[in-house]
DNA sequence: CTGAAAGCGCTTACAG
DNA sequence: CTGAAAGCGCTTACAG
């Protein structure tokens, strides 16, 4: 049970166990750039078990001037949104050997920042980055050379950089329009922020097919707030209030939909029946309520993928090509079919 | 939007740049282990930040053979369990001023070892790692001689190292007591595999508080299954079809109350009046279903940070002193008044 | 208070 | 096919 740090193999031992210079020892670990005797190499590699010698890759690092390690920023992490893009990332990551250094930004661009400088201090290959909501793009980062993707949003100067995001807007358009396939002509649409671009898609979709179908807008309406539960709940309760005549609920996140469920239930909606619903969202435990929601689904996973897949390629091949803007449409779960998945 | 990388400053540029040697130059970074002159000092800190230097941590942890980083090693990443431990993980280690290196063993002894092999070789300081269930503590960790701590389970050989796992007994016997003081006499229980440690602790919960209030065994069940919503599901159907005597449920897992949620409605049984619930689990979402759910919370993300306590401990202190175990209780979330923290 | 020098464990251009 | 040597960017014991 002694602690005490054995110390372990370097290619010096490894070298001098057998009998070469550590020349050759690197490389038949490397497999190059010089080749080696059949003889040798095969000494090397017994001693290089026998020690159970593993490279040093901080040593190595600092020769190859790679990492082989990424910098990733969230604006936070008791959202589950993130976890869920994370686990995109290091599915990629971990399969082509890249490591995560994973920092949270606490939602302040002042963090965001320490955490860009922190990272270069590591000297990561590149960063995916999760924009505060707002933020520009920081001089830090641009001034590094250092290639970095933005995942998720891609408002101001962000726009400008190699990007992933989710078609939000196609996402709403498609919500409203199985809604009005089912017949409904009264919509409401629970939000996020006014302001915010990912918001501002999400309406612009919910125009996009209210315009198509000639909805009367004062039968329809817009709720803004933020991608809360509280957000959905207040918006269900405004809306049995103020306009009884809605008969169809999209909500914009995942959040919001817990919240509008949660308050339909309490209000004792019989959800598809007395309301009908359609959530955009996420989270595997969505699909599971019942009645099952039909959910058009934000493939968070796969943007994570995707994001990884932009930086290697900037990573590896040194090509300052043109920007890369991926924009990944949402996959349709209708709740009653899907439920045999489980 | 040239790709080229340009060359960072090193501590050379600084030296240089103040006409210094870089062992002062070095002093100031470190604050130590030498004093330097008040003019000295302001010469260099005025060029670090004209020339934005950062440190290379990479160098850095070559010549003082600590990275600062920690390897996390989880059994997957699609249970979104892990990622609650993680949070609770990061929330310390960023505070810290430690990296997590973060890898997913697949729910395969052979990954986990790789894994292992892989940390090793990027020399981390030390582990958190959830073991694989059922498996032994791999030679190669314990030969390693850095330290390591096994968060939710201790199984088998795991058992006689540092560990922070929940009170999965306690949290059960409570869900059970607090049913039965509602009245409750004829009570099941939907756990995991039969033979998996902490499914054998849950169990041995309902059968403390069972004992305890002398509740009939023939009136009461333990279905096993698996931590998975199927499992809520089914056994949902079957204590219907089997036992209709029964008028409480407590759930194991997150997973398993879902399923049995989504069973309970589908059978149109009214939750709390004609079948009450508590469910032990970790997921807000839980707490956001209506009618509200009584739930014993698991405390996940505390588990995460006193994980990476106990490891900076051994770390820091080199002490090789008795081994920690910490065992965390369950909280207790009444469903009807957590609902205003929302 | 300051600095020259050794060395952490690798890779690789260079010479043989 | 092999190896001696330089060097990646730091830290720190040692000498002054």
């Amino acid at each position: 049970m002694s602690r005490l740090k054995k110390k372990r193999a370097t290619i010096t031992d490894i070298a001098r166990e057998a009998g070469t210079s550590i020349s050759t020892v690197s490389y038949v670990l490397n497999d190059g750039p010089k080749p080696v005797s059949k003889e040798n190499r095969k000494k090397i590699l017994d001693v290089v078990h026998r020690l159970s010698y593993t490279p040093d890759m901080v040593a190595r690092g600092l020769k190859r001037r790679r990492t082989m390690s990424l910098g990733v920023i969230f604006p936070d992490m008791t959202n589950t949104y993130f976890p869920e893009i994370l686990r995109g990332i290091l599915e990629i990551t971990q399969h082509e050997k890249y490591n995560i250094m994973l920092r949270n930004a606490s939602q302040s661009v002042a963090a965001q920042n320490d955490c860009i400088r922190d990272l270069l201090s590591q000297r990561v290959d590149g960063f995916i980055i999760r924009p505060i909501a707002g933020s520009q793009v920081p001089a830090i980062l641009c001034d590094s050379g250092i290639p970095f993707v933005v995942v998720d949003r891609s408002e101001r100067g962000w726009k400008r950089y190699d990007s992933v995001s989710l078609n939000n807007r196609k996402a709403i358009s498609t919500a409203v329009e199985m809604l009005v396939r089912e017949g409904h002509e009264s919509i409401a649409l629970i939000t996020g922020p006014r302001e915010t671009g990912t918001s501002i898609e999400r309406v612009n979709g919910f125009m996009d097919a209210s315009d198509l179908h000639r909805l009367r807008e004062d039968k329809c309406r817009v709720l803004y707030g933020k991608y809360s539960v509280e957000t959905g709940r207040d918006s269900v309760h405004t809306i049995l209030n103020e306009n009884p005549g809605i008969s169809a609920v999209v909500t914009a996140s995942t959040a919001i939909t817990f919240g509008a469920i949660q308050e339909l239930r309490r209000q004792e909606m019989r959800i598809s029946v007395e309301m009908s619903l359609v959530a955009y969202g996420y989270s595997k435990w969505l699909t599971l309520l019942f009645p099952p929601v039909t959910t058009i689904e934000q493939p968070v996973v796969e943007m994570g993928r995707r994001a990884v897949h932009i930086l290697l390629q900037c990573i590896e091949k040194e090509d300052s090509g043109s920007r890369v803007r991926e924009i990944i449409d949402p996959v349709i779960i209708d709740g009653v079919s899907h439920q045999s998945n489980f």
